[in-house]
DNA sequence: TCTGGGGTCCTAGGACCC
DNA sequence: TCTGGGGTCCTAGGACCC
């Protein structure tokens, strides 16, 4: 079944037509804020977490960029930056509310969409559909029926779709094709891509590769010592501008969390112990709700170095059992506080998810 | 300036089994 | 007396994304 080299080079070398939209809302968080308060507009808001606390910048409003405020940023610098910057709380339930009826017009045509968060999706437009015309009659629609605007990138994969879109915010348009593609790909920077973090391109900068054309000039062994086999095979396809196929199986999620940063650093076991107990509650309370069972539990602790540690179990069998759950967790935690050393952030979570159609045929060969 | 919370995916070593 | 090779599961850490 599976592809050979020269199969797959000969489709690669074929012109590819555009196939693929990337949709990504502006300042999107901010932006619902704006919409539904007029005296925030034309003023920086940031959505995030609160300066007093610890919080960082969740998205910002173009105002607010203007100051040097971005996301992730800790929202005590953003208040730095702009004192005068109204913060206000994440509203989750609305903005989810607001991206239910933007799925709803991206798919009017029979288009599938594959959503990336709340607020960007990829957009596969139906056989015989041309991209930028349904791009346009997208954005046309959000504007029209949600009050928001967007931009949009089209191209003939989904990492350059995406590049595309990031190329004229807000409000952008942006078609690259093959031929585009071979004009800004040699000089476009390595991170700029998807998947390329700080990490990747710092590590890469120390070597001197830090442009598509320095990495296709650098020899493979070099590379792959640097990188390793699985993410030199990545990056040769990003940088090349070739439809990166990796599949991104169900949307079912994968595992459910809960963590929470303290609004000072913490000490005592049993107080540890008993913030645990709380989350992993609420672990307990999403699994019951949503029907599902798991088989391992993690504990996760950030000591106030920063330092991010993890301690897991995984059971025989899959369970929604409070008592389980927390009785794997309880201790899991113990091994990682002392009692002496501050902890700045405790999470409980739960992997290997299964399903109630999953169990129904558990319960089959069980019977 | 002092670093969120929710996730996904990948890697690597050791245990264990055949 | 020395010691295979492969597969899978578990655990831990880390990069990255929004």
């Amino acid at each position: 079944m599976s592809e050979s080299t020269q199969e797959r080079q000969l489709r690669v070398s074929r012109p590819m037509g555009l196939s693929v939209i990337h949709l990504d809302m502006d300042a999107f968080y901010a932006a619902v804020e704006q919409r539904d308060d007029p005296t925030l507009r034309g003023k920086p808001v940031v959505v995030g977490g609160s300066p007093n606390a610890r919080g960082v910048v969740s998205t910002c409003s173009y105002e607010a960029r203007r100051f040097g405020i971005h996301s992730a940023m800790p929202s005590s610098r953003a208040r730095d930056l702009c004192p005068s910057a109204i913060f206000l709380p994440s509203d989750f339930s609305k903005y989810k509310a607001v991206a239910r009826q933007i799925r709803e017009i991206m798919g009017r045509d029979g288009a599938m969409v594959e959503s990336l968060g709340l607020d960007e999706a990829f957009v596969h437009p139906p056989p015989g559909m041309d991209p930028v015309t349904l791009a346009g009659r997208i954005k046309g629609d959000i504007l029209r029926e949600v009050g928001l605007t967007c931009s949009v990138g089209v191209s003939y994969a989904r990492p350059l779709a995406k590049l595309a879109s990031e190329r004229e915010k807000p409000d952008g348009f942006t078609v690259i094709d093959q031929a585009a593609a071979r004009a800004m790909l040699p000089d476009l920077p390595l991170g700029d891509l998807w998947g390329v973090g700080p990490r990747t391109v710092a590590l890469l900068a120390r070597h001197g590769i830090e442009t598509c054309a320095d990495f296709w000039g650098t020899p493979r062994e070099e590379l792959l010592t640097l990188l390793g086999p699985g993410r030199t095979w990545d990056l040769a396809l990003l940088t090349s501008g070739r439809p990166l196929v990796r599949e991104r199986s169900t949307s079912r999620a994968k595992s459910i969390s809960r963590e929470t940063t303290l609004t000072q650093d913490a000490r005592d076991p049993a107080a540890l112990d008993e913030l645990l107990v709380e989350m992993a509650e609420h672990v307990v309370d999403r699994l019951e709700r949503e029907g599902l069972a798991a088989s391992t539990v993690t504990v996760k602790i950030r000591y106030s170095n920063f330092r991010t540690l993890t301690r897991s179990r995984t059971f025989g069998a899959a369970t929604s059992e409070s008592s389980q759950i927390l009785g794997a967790a309880r201790p899991l935690l113990a091994r990682l506080v002392d009692g002496s050393t501050g902890v700045r952030l405790l999470g409980a979570g739960v992997t290997d998810l299964v399903y109630p159609d999953d169990l129904r045929q558990v319960r089959l060969f069980g019977a």
